[in-house]
RNA sequence: GACCCCAUCGUCCAGUGGCCUAGGACGGCGCCCUUUCACGGCGCAAACACGGGUUCGACUCCCGUUGGGGUCACCA
C-alpha cells in the first residue's frame, strides 16, 4: 500500500475586515476535511498591507473560529512576521530569469489601462519593461528609479483539476505578467501565498471560487519556483439573498453577531456545512463529528448558495429544542442579567426556578436571547397588560371569576399543575363556564400576554403567592379602569 | 468589455440516460392536536431557463443562447 502524505490544509484570513459566514463557511470546509483524513488544519494570517490591517480584527477571527469550535493545529502563521522570506523568493526569481524588473510608475500604467478601456483593448500590462537590457536595467536602477518585479508569463494554457469544478484552464493571454514584489521590495499578495502554502507543506488548497483568478497566476509562481503544486478546491460563494456577494457596507452579519443573537454555534456549523456540500442524504440536522465522517470533497456542489437565514433560524430552532434545559439556562442566565430582569446572586439560589422556566419555554424560542423578551414575566411583576387583550377580558363580568379564583388559589393546600387545573376546572363547572372563560383573564393577570406556555405550568413555576397577587392586582385594576 | 465559473420548487440540497406523473428541508398555505402561543402530525401549492443536437429514450451527455456570479490594483 502506498503511504499517503499528511493532509494539511489552511484557512488564510486578512485581518482588514469582519468575518462574514462565507469565510467561515470557508474555515469549517477545511477543518472538517482535515479531520476527515486525519490531517492538519491550519490558521495564517494575511497582515501584509499595514494600511488596512487591524490587529483587533485577528481576535474578532481568532473569536469566530473557537466561537464555532474549529480548533487549528500548529501556531498560527503571519505573514508580516515574514516579509524577509518572500524578498528571498524574489530575488530566486529574478536570478532564475521569471521575474523582471519593471519601471513603469503607477501613473503610466494607469494611463496604459484608461487607454486599453477607451479602446476596448487589451487590459493587461503591455510588456513595455520585459526586454530591458541588461545595461539599461543597471542604468535606471542606479539611477535611483523605482521598479517592480513582475512574473514573466510564459506562451501556453494553465490548467488543473479542482476538486469541485473538474478541470479549470486559462490561456497565458488572459494572464498579464503581475506584480510580485512591489517598489519598495515588499511582496505581493500572490507570492507570499505560495511561499506560505508551499512551506506551510499545505497539500489542499480550498477557497472560494472568486479565487480562481488567482489559482492561475499562483501555479505559474509555483512553477516558476520550482515547488510541487497543491490540489485545489474552489468551493462556491456564498451570496445575499439579492444574489450580491455579501458585504459589510450592505449590512451583512459579522458571524460574531449571530453568536450575541442567540444563534447556537452547532446550528451555524451545520446550516454552513450544507451550503456548497451535501452529505446526499435526506437528513439535514447532524453533529458535527458525523459531517466529519461524511465530508469527502466529491460531495461538493459548484454552484453558488443564498445565505437564508430563515433556515438558519430553523436549525437553530432544532439545536435549542435538543438541548437540557441546563445547558440553556448557563447561556441565558448573563442575559436576563444584563437585561436588568434579575441579578446573578438571585439566579444562584434559585437556579431550578430557571431550569424550569426554561424548560417551559424551550419549544417557544427561535434564538437564546428569545428566552429573554419570553420570560419576563417569571422575572419581574412589574409588565404592562396587552390593552387589546385587557379591553377583552378585564371586564366587570370577569372580576368576581379573577376574584374567586384568587380566594381558591390561595386556599389550595399544594400548588402544582395538577391540583391548579383541578381547581380550576371545578370553579368553572360550578359557575357553568368554560374553562377558557377563567384561563383567558388569569394567563392575562399573571404574564400580562395570550400566549404562554401551558397556563397551569406556568402558574405552577410562578407559585402559589405570585399568582395570587397578581390575580388580585388584576381585579383591582378592573375597578381602576371602570371607576376611574 | 475580456476572461473564468455556475444553471432543478422563492431558498438550500437529492437526482448521475429509462426507477421522475422529479424527492427532502426552510419558508408559504390549509387541516388536526390544543386554554393561548409554540411543538408535533397530516396535506396542498411550488422547479428541471431556452434552443439545437446525441440516443430507442434525456433533468441527467454535447453545442449554442440567455441569465446569474466572480476576477481583471505596487489590496488580500
Amino acid at each position: 500500500m502506498k503511504s499517503q502524505p499528511e493532509v494539511r490544509v489552511r484557512i488564510a484570513p486578512s485581518p482588514s475586515g469582519y468575518v462574514h459566514v462565507g469565510t467561515a463557511r470557508t474555515a469549517i470546509f477545511n477543518y472538517m476535511f482535515a479531520r476527515h483524513y486525519g490531517g492538519k488544519f491550519l490558521v495564517r494570517i494575511e497582515n501584509t498591507d499595514e494600511e488596512r490591517s487591524d490587529p483587533s480584527f485577528i481576535d474578532a477571527i481568532l473569536s469566530a473560529m473557537k466561537w464555532l469550535g474549529l480548533e487549528w493545529d500548529e501556531d498560527i502563521i503571519y505573514q508580516a512576521d515574514r516579509c524577509d522570506l518572500y524578498r528571498k523568493y524574489v530575488d530566486e526569481l529574478v536570478k532564475s530569469g521569471h521575474g523582471y524588473p519593471c519601471f513603469c510608475t503607477p501613473e503610466v500604467l494607469a494611463a496604459d489601462r484608461e487607454k486599453a478601456k477607451a479602446e476596448k483593448g487589451d487590459m493587461r500590462y503591455n510588456r513595455r519593461c520585459l526586454n530591458l537590457s541588461a545595461d539599461e536595467i543597471a542604468v535606471r536602477k542606479t539611477a535611483g528609479e523605482p521598479f517592480v518585479v513582475r512574473l514573466r508569463i510564459p506562451e501556453g494554457e494553465c490548467r488543473f483539476d479542482d476538486l469541485v469544478s473538474g478541470e479549470l484552464s486559462r490561456s497565458s493571454n488572459d494572464i498579464e505578467d503581475f506584480i510580485v514584489a512591489r517598489s519598495d521590495g515588499s511582496a505581493t499578495y500572490n507570492l507570499a501565498v505560495v511561499v506560505d502554502d508551499h512551506l506551510m507543506g499545505i497539500t489542499h488548497v480550498i477557497r472560494g471560487n472568486d479565487h480562481i483568478t488567482n489559482t492561475f497566476k499562483q501555479i505559474h509562481l509555483y512553477r516558476a519556483l520550482g515547488f510541487e503544486v497543491p490540489q485545489f478546491g474552489h468551493v462556491p460563494m456564498i451570496l445575499r439573498t439579492d444574489k450580491k456577494k455579501v458585504s459589510k457596507r450592505l449590512g451583512d452579519k459579522d458571524v460574531l453577531q449571530y453568536r450575541n443573537e442567540g444563534i447556537l454555534p452547532e446550528a451555524m456549523f451545520n446550516y454552513l456545512c450544507l451550503l456548497g456540500w451535501s452529505p446526499k442524504t435526506d437528513r439535514e440536522i447532524y453533529s458535527v463529528d458525523e459531517l466529519i465522517a461524511m465530508f469527502t470533497p466529491d460531495n461538493f456542489n459548484p454552484s453558488n448558495a443564498v445565505f437564508d437565514e430563515e433556515k438558519l433560524i430553523a436549525f437553530n430552532q432544532e439545536y435549542i429544542a435538543g438541548k437540557s434545559d441546563h445547558d440553556l439556562a448557563v447561556m441565558v442566565a448573563p442575559l436576563l442579567v444584563e437585561a436588568g430582569l434579575t441579578t446573578k446572586y438571585w439566579l444562584e439560589t434559585r437556579w431550578d426556578y430557571l431550569r424550569r422556566v426554561i424548560g417551559a419555554l424551550k419549544l417557544r424560542a427561535r434564538k437564546i436571547v428569545d428566552f429573554v423578551e419570553l420570560s419576563s414575566y417569571f422575572f419581574t411583576s412589574d409588565f404592562k397588560y396587552d390593552p387589546e387583550a385587557a379591553a377583552k377580558q378585564f371586564t366587570p363580568e370577569n372580576k368576581p371569576l379573577l376574584d374567586a379564583l384568587a380566594d381558591r388559589f390561595e386556599s389550595l393546600e399544594s400548588f402544582t399543575a395538577a391540583s391548579i387545573e383541578q381547581c380550576l376546572a371545578a370553579l368553572a363547572e360550578g359557575k357553568g363556564l368554560k374553562r377558557g372563560k377563567l384561563i383567558h383573564p388569569t394567563r392575562l393577570a399573571v404574564s400580562g400576554r395570550t400566549a404562554g406556555p401551558s397556563l397551569y405550568e406556568m402558574l405552577e413555576i410562578l407559585s402559589q403567592p405570585i399568582v395570587v397577587e397578581r390575580l388580585r392586582r388584576a381585579s383591582a385594576q378592573i375597578d381602576l379602569t371602570n371607576n376611574p
